[in-house]
DNA sequence: AAGAAGATCAAT
DNA sequence: TTGATCTTCTTG
């Protein structure tokens, strides 16, 4: 009797990243995850477009002006899915990560995907067929993805359905830097980070204000 | 108890 | 440029 196995799924999948990965500053872990992939259920998206928030010296994190959001940061590891609602309307995917050295906890926030699987669920969820318009900016692409208030404090280091992976045969994509979108303060940090020349980004690099 | 601000998006 | 829509935090 065989075991049927099929490799060159397992190989898309890739592995799961290690706790490791987000022992370290919240902006090379934002710089790194561009490349990597971002699964829920079918759905699974290359992750294209990231920001930085840092727990020290960025009064925009919402470390520096949630109570609560200080707490999660604290009573969770690294890897942990921090999803809140914006403007009443959005639901925003982060990912917490604590630098082994200093101690500093910040996110990783997900603005931009590039789908990769599951685009009838994507498609249908967000009313639209153009791929490149379904996952470009942060509320398309947990929209897209069914993420919501129920994935908050749930880690992405852990169950398949729900994770950050990464095909280590895959070299890292050529990335570009760039001030964050949307944001009133400390606008000047070149904490966002986008797959170089990639069509389905929220805004493309140099539009920031 | 009430008000303000906010890491957005799609339509006008 | 605006309206939709609601959680979190601050103020009285």
């Amino acid at each position: 009797m065989t075991v049927k196995r099929d490799v060159s799924e397992t190989f898309k999948q890739g592995k799961i990243l290690l706790p490791e990965f987000f022992e370290r500053d919240p902006v090379l872990c934002a710089r790194d995850l561009i490349g990597v992939t971002l699964v829920h259920g079918p759905c699974r998206g290359r992750v294209i477009e990231t920001e930085a928030y840092h727990g020290i010296g960025d009064p925009a994190c919402h470390l520096f002006t949630r109570p609560s959001v200080r707490s999660l940061a604290q009573e969770f590891p690294v890897g942990t899915a921090y999803v809140y609602l914006n403007y009443g309307i959005h639901w925003l995917v982060n990912v917490l990560c604590r630098d082994r050295v200093t101690g500093a906890s910040g996110f990783v926030l997900f603005r931009a995907l590039e789908p990769l699987a599951g685009m009838e669920e994507m498609e249908q969820r967000r009313g639209l067929t153009i791929k490149e318009k379904l996952c470009s900016g942060p509320g398309k692409l947990t929209q897209a993805m069914g993420i919501n208030h129920s994935q908050n404090t749930r880690s992405l280091l852990i169950d398949p359905e729900f994770c950050l992976s990464r095909n280590p045969a895959e070299p890292s994509p050529l990335t570009t830097v760039d001030r964050r979108i949307g944001i009133s303060c400390a606008k000047d940090l070149l904490w966002r980070f986008l797959e170089a020349g990639h069509p389905g980004v929220s805004v493309p690099p140099g539009r920031a204000r």
